[in-house]
RNA sequence: GGGUGCUUAGCUCAGCUGGGAGAGCGUCGCGUUUACACCGCGAAGGUCGGGGGUUCGAUCCCCUCAGCACCCACCA
């Protein structure tokens, strides 16, 4: 074993050697205890996002594990059907082809080549973070089971009539030709014009001016609507306007949904290229005139002239052309929200197609009941609120893609177009008595990608078999992921988990943040701000992470300025911080919020912290040259320690259990560096190398460190599997124990370790004591190898029975030569003082100290107890407060006004010793 | 327009159902004490965003203002 904490030399030795154990399996018995994996995209790479939720799906996966539950972390990976067929197009791009050339089969195998190929990235990721995930039950979302659950889902929620076709606009994506769902499409402020227009009358000398931030879409106008109550156009409601450019007529309508205050109060009415259009042209039975093709290029609706034109194109052109013929009476700035598809990142448009649509009313209402009456909790709460929210005004769900890679459409045409709905085309067939002379083609299309991965928590255990898994680990307990996929995914799964088995598929969903960059910056590969968490666990230098992080930008421009960021901030690259650490830089940062920024300054501290440890562990294991035998009896540091870890535990086990890792963390960091390695491992020294030590109290000692820190380690490995692995089968040959794995252990319960509050009040005494010795020697420069003499005043029967006992820790912590007992009335020397209670803690001047010092630093500690003394006297002056408040209050407010007092005086006449002197 | 969060030490963040605020990093002293300089010991540093209210008492509850962030939505 290295005397150094290397954590890259045997982190992936113990995964492997897990994985060949299989380990991660359900071990059959005892409570099931599952979590399912939101599906990273196959061809993708984990990013912090993913590292976050991993550490704390497999926290909660050791932690259940090594209580006895029988635990399954269920993983796989999904298809992402527009991300994985855009990267594949992309490379065909390079090779200056395209998906059309290759044909629609050899293209999918294409993508199943591109999937063989690079989908084992997430796999040797997630081995590298320590994931406990069961490799035998990996599941991808186009593997030939999963697939047959999505028909089965689409063919018997068509059949119930909750599946339909449907005739309407959606968001086209005219790059991608493909409809997108809402969910699909961000919309952001963008400065745009808005364009004014005058539409004259057909039959009076009069103009309509019309405000739009889309002038090409004109062509396809069938109406200018008012607000009825409008009094500058009521006259003109019904009458007529002939359309410029395409010289249609075209009716004024009255409709409520214009607001008289924008613009000029008149709207042009496009039903086929707008939202609020279509329902407008609903309400007054409004033709609808498509006037683009996939391409977004303008058809054969148009006029000649404008035919074959981009949109944007033709956008000019119509300004141009209405310029021409005095109609365009003005330009403003404006900025307009502008919805762009968040794949391809092009401006969407409201297209009419043929789609088929999940209706979700029906569906949403048991879902939102299961919320509401607590089957399914959201870890926080809050979030819950986000999801009633969406879920009441949920919109039905587009579900067909024009796209390739994806579950094809479980539905078939006839030449007539009629269409059968069946799980295979034998079934439809039969199903509809169709004679094989009549031709079935499938419809093209295939499935979003979120149909699939609503049904994961049930199709990867083997629904609608009715498997043993499915029986034994549905519903899951936990869903573990961040809030951004609340709507895509979560509420999905609990529509359909609810929908085809009765039941939810998870209990609860905690909800994490999301990582952020040190500066609050989400991170993303074309802001050149991503860290890549395996870069963090290996290191990488500076060079690289340059170059890794300008080679995906947006801009190219940015180049130098993240360049310049990048050394900046990592000017010596990013050191090896290993797995161990990174997972605790997690788990410290699962707090409630909404996003984390991750500080590489944190990732340093933990990284410390295992150094830490793996240190401590370092000299636990030196004293335990020989396996310990003979008496044992614990000495009052024993007992005091393990009574700390008790509390430990049942701090750390109630965090876990409530999701606050940041509190786990933070109270086994305490507990490990400032109570075991601080003062616990010191209060050995003297037993385990004092000369005249009963041996029983040295065998104590030792049982104590090891099974301590044995717990300890324990306690950690939820966290940090690594390296507490690494230790514990140090520790066991140590001990000469055998054990092959800490995480199949039982995780340490509070009440194996006794509490002991005499322990306690004797180790805090002790405590004060060397602190107040070494206080004064920080605060007057003393060195601390100086042996200091000591004289005490004013102690107790207690005072002297502590220091009876607990002189040699004393001595050793505190580096004291002597102690002398000065009688009452005895005349104490010129001295530093520090208090005990009442007790006052002397250290001669003898030449080292200075008087003048001293009482300046006995003059600032007055007058903090006196600004303290002022405020407890003001509150106890208060007849209301000592009237209203609860009596342990007031008592505990006089109590502390005496100590205070007590202090304050003692404090004084030390310092009227010293002027003596002076 | 609707909704949800956030604002605590120079930085990153805790603070559990109201009773004089904590950690890590950073800073400043001292230090070769036999696990650890990836360390030890000590110290400094906060009007808990502003204002108001409830209460004997507010970082915590209520109102309000300001700033920041995010989500939803269809002002052309």
């Amino acid at each position: 074993m290295s005397s150094d904490y290397r954590p890259t030399e045997f982190e992936q030795r113990h995964y492997e050697r897990w994985e060949q154990a299989n380990y991660f399996a359900p071990s059959g018995t005892g409570a099931p205890y599952c979590i399912v994996i939101p599906p990273p995209n196959v061809t993708g790479t984990l990013h912090m996002g993913h590292a976050f939720g991993h550490a704390i799906k497999d926290a909660l996966i050791r932690f259940h594990r090594m209580r006895g539950d029988d635990t399954l972390w269920q993983p796989g990976t999904d298809h992402a059907g527009i991300a994985t067929q855009i990267v594949v197009e992309r490379m065909l791009e390079a090779e200056n082809t395209d998906r059309h050339a290759l044909g629609r089969e050899k293209f999918v195998e294409r993508v199943w080549d591109w999937k063989h190929q690079s989908g084992g990235t997430i796999a040797r990721q997630m081995r590298r973070l320590g994931d406990s995930v069961d490799w035998s039950r990996e599941r991808f979302t186009m593997d030939p089971e999963l697939s047959r659950v999505v028909t089965e889902v689409f063919v018997r929620l068509h059949d119930e009539g909750l599946i339909y076709r449907g005739h309407r606009l959606v968001n086209w994506d005219p790059t991608l030709h493909t409809a997108v769902s809402d969910l699909e499409v961000e919309s952001a402020e963008e400065s745009a014009k808005l364009w004014h227009f005058r539409y004259p009358l057909a039959d009076r000398n009069e103009a309509l001016v019309v405000a739009t931030t889309r002038p090409e879409t004109m062509l396809g106008d069938t109406a200018v609507a008012v607000h009825p109550d409008d009094s500058r156009y009521a006259h003109l409601i019904g009458e007529t306007i002939r359309l410029p450019l395409a010289g249609r007529l075209i009716p004024i309508v009255a409709d409520e949904h214009v607001d008289p205050e924008f613009g000029t109060g008149c709207v042009k009415i496009t039903p086929a290229h707008d939202f609020n259009d279509y329902e407008i042209g609903q309400r007054h039975s409004l033709p609808m005139i498509n006037i683009f093709d996939d391409d977004a290029a303008l058809n054969e609706n148009v006029p000649e002239t404008y035919r074959g034109m981009d949109r944007f194109e033709a956008r000019s052109r119509v300004v141009a052309d209405l310029d021409a013929l005095g109609l365009l009476e003005g330009i403003e700035d404006h900025t307009a929200m502008i919805p762009r598809c968040e794949r391809s990142g092009a401006i969407v448009e409201p297209y009419l197609t043929d789609q088929w649509y999940v209706d979700t009313k029906p569906l949403a209402k048991a879902a939102i009941a299961a919320v509401e009456s607590g089957d399914v909790r959201f870890v926080p709460e809050n979030w819950s609120k986000t999801y009633f929210e969406w879920m009441h005004n949920i919109q039905d769900w587009c579900i067909s893609r024009q796209l390739w890679w994806g579950h094809r459409i479980p539905a078939w045409y006839d030449h007539r177009g009629e269409i059968y709905v069946g799980r295979d085309e034998e079934e439809v067939r039969s199903k509809h008595a169709i004679p094989p002379d009549v031709v079935l083609a499938q419809d093209p299309d295939v499935l979003d990608t979120w149909f699939s991965s609503a049904l994961w928590p049930f199709s990867t255990l083997g629904w609608p078999e009715e498997t043993s898994e499915l029986e034994r680990f549905y519903p899951t307990n936990v869903l573990v992921t961040g809030f951004d996929i609340i709507f895509f995914w979560v509420a999905r799964m609990i529509m359909m988990g609810l929908k085809f088995t009765g039941e939810v598929p998870f209990r609860q969903v905690y909800i994490h943040g999301l990582v952020r960059d040190h500066e609050g910056q989400k991170m993303s590969k074309s802001k050149g701000n991503t860290l890549d968490p395996l870069d963090l666990i290996e290191g990488i230098d500076l060079e690289s992470l340059v170059a890794k992080r300008t080679e995906a930008l947006m801009n190219p421009d940015q180049k130098p300025a993240i360049e310049k960021v990048t050394r900046a901030e990592f000017p010596d690259g990013i050191p090896a911080y290993g797995t161990d650490a990174l997972r605790m830089t997690f788990a410290s940062l699962a707090t409630l919020a909404r996003d984390v920024r991750f500080d590489l300054g944190r990732i340093d501290g933990y990284h410390r912290f295992c150094n830490k440890l793996w240190n401590a562990s370092q000299y636990v294991f030196a004293q335990l040259g020989e396996a310990p035998d003979g008496d044992i009896e614990l000495s009052v540091a024993d007992r005091w320690i393990r009574a700390k870890l008790s509390e430990c535990i049942a701090n750390t086990t109630t965090a876990i259990e409530s999701y606050r890792f940041d509190l786990a963390t933070q109270s086994l960091y305490e507990f490990t560096w400032h109570e075991f390695c601080d003062w616990y491992l010191e209060l050995t020294k003297p037993i385990l190398t004092g000369d005249d030590v009963a041996p029983s109290l040295q065998q104590g000692a030792k049982a104590t460190l090891a099974e301590v820190l044995g717990a300890l380690l324990k306690l950690l490995h939820p966290i940090a599997p690594f390296v507490t692995e690494e230790l514990w089968l140090a520790l066991r040959e140590k001990t000469g124990q055998s054990s092959e794995t800490i995480m199949l252990e039982a995780y340490p319960r509070a009440d194996d370790f006794a509490a002991d509050a005499e322990a306690l009040a004797e180790v805090e005494w002790l405590k004060s004591f060397i602190v107040g010795v070494r206080k004064i020697r920080g605060e007057m420069n003393l060195s601390p190898s100086r042996p200091l003499p000591v004289k005490l005043e004013g102690y107790t029967e207690e005072d002297r029975k502590q220091v009876a006992t607990n002189g040699l820790y004393i001595e050793r912590l505190a580096r004291v030569e002597s102690i002398d007992w000065l009688e009452p009335g005895e005349k104490a020397p010129g001295a530093a003082t520090e208090l005990l209670g009442d007790m006052r803690i002397l250290i001669p001047l003898a030449g080292l100290i200075d008087a003048d010092k001293e009482i300046e630093r006995l003059g600032k500690q007055i007058a903090k107890l006196v600004t303290d003394l002022e405020k407890t006297n003001n509150k106890l002056s208060n007849e209301r407060f000592t009237r209203n408040a609860p009596p342990e209050v007031v008592a505990r407010e006089r109590g502390r006004a005496d100590e205070l007092t007590q202090r304050r005086s003692r404090l004084e006449q030390q310092i009227e010793k010293l002027r003596e002197i002076a």
